[in-house]
DNA sequence: GCTGCCAGGTGTACGCCGTACACCTTTTGA
DNA sequence: TCAAAAGGTGTACGGCGTACACCTGGCAGC
């Protein structure tokens, strides 16, 4: 038999390849277990390959940014700015909201990536067709912050997932929290009431987020109409 | 001589001691060098010893964040609600402005801590004075998202700061830039311009941040005024 | 058809990290 | 007085990112 045993022969790497599995991985196992070593093990190559495609592990991370970003939708049908914005930002929240590690990795890197800038360049443009200044578009983009992403910095990522203890350390932890912080309880308990179940499904995600957004949007269109300038 | 060499006997270690210098050595040598090995050797003891002050290093990052919120200063003398908070907003920012690390460090961690819960009860404490119903407290919280604790998610650090290159290798950079990045470019030029240098200041931090701060407050207020609710 | 190059995969090793665990010393309270 | 608790030490383990030398197979140029 001249024929060797002719293995699998796996397809070679390529930074493509290894991004996506990088962005794989991280969808289903966490950004804080993707490691060189894991992530080759994914592969089914030893860790020192990837670096024949990603020069650290830093470069993989802006990679996998670009490939999130990469996914997020084109621009609604031409309509006025807000309603434009307010499409696209939503777009890239949903983009976001199925690579629940991504915003935390955007925020770890120091500078923007391609994709990121040319994404953040589509946004720009539709407050300038709006007739937005230099000016206030400016200091529009800043207020976003990192809302034209999609994402929040929310504080705190569930009100209420304690470890289950026993009933009495409960409740006294309970009655110590209503003491120490009421206001912070009354607040949480208003909003678990609204929601029917004592241990209430925690908060609405997309309305806070469109709730603020429009509250930004509008306040930009009544600074626009008003010719808003930061020298006045 | 009964009396042993009576060496400097170093003050012993305590839990306020390790964090304090934990703070003071993320201020001088940024949060990413701050290693419980390094940070021990700053104490002039063994890694390990640490471990009887603090359960972990998760455990040392809280009680760090602890350490900054609980300097956050008091609130304004009465006065009416949109003062007050954009008062202890502010005041927190100037908190964190002094730790660079603390945002960082602060999104890191899972749930809050009791002097961030303890300052969250006293922003919630100032709406609901200024007569705003739970419903609106609510969103209006989470519409601060981070800000309420003085920091924001801006998306890049620093729009300007690359590497000195050869002249000409920067001028092909920067008008590939402008090509495929026309309205970032042209923002960067507008911005970079009303500074005077070219190579200007970047933003003003500070405005920015109360720039969006107002304009949230605003929106605030007017929903107040128009007895806002969620479920109309 | 041969040869030398080189892109891409391998193996080993280094220095860092957090921290478990057993040990020793010093202080303290009964 | 003396046990026990509290606080500091030493060693060790497994994991991390990655530098560096090496091997190998396919292909370009003669």
């Amino acid at each position: 038999m001249p024929e060797q045993p002719q293995e699998p022969r796996r397809t070679p790497l390529s930074r493509d390849r290894v991004l996506r599995a990088a962005v794989a991985f991280a969808d289903g196992s966490g950004i804080e277990a993707l490691s060189m070593r894991r992530l080759a093990q994914e592969l089914g190559v030893v860790p020192m390959a990837l670096y024949k495609h990603v020069a650290s592990k830093e470069e993989l991370l802006d990679g996998m940014v670009e490939v999130v970003v990469a996914g997020i939708g084109g621009r609604a049908p031409g309509s006025d700015w807000k309603s434009a914005v307010r499409g696209r930002i939503l777009g890239a929240r949903g983009a976001l909201l199925a690579h629940t590690w991504a915003a935390q990795v955007i925020r770890s890197r120091s500078g923007p990536t391609p994709a990121v800038l040319a994404y953040l360049d589509s946004v720009i443009a539709m407050f300038r067709a709006g007739g937005f200044s230099l000016d206030l578009t400016h200091h529009v983009m800043h207020a976003l912050g990192s809302r034209v992403l999609g994402f929040t910095e929310e504080l705190f990522d569930d009100p209420a997932s304690t470890a289950p203890q026993d009933e009495r350390a409960q409740a006294a932890a309970y009655e110590e929290m209503a003491r120490r912080y009421p206001h912070v309880t009354e607040l949480a308990r208003s909003v678990a009431h609204d929601r029917g179940s004592v241990i209430g499904p925690g908060c609405d995600d997309a309305f806070e987020f469109a709730f603020a957004l429009d509250l930004l949007l509008d306040g930009f269109e009544r600074l626009h109409a008003q010719g808003w300038n930061s020298t006045p």
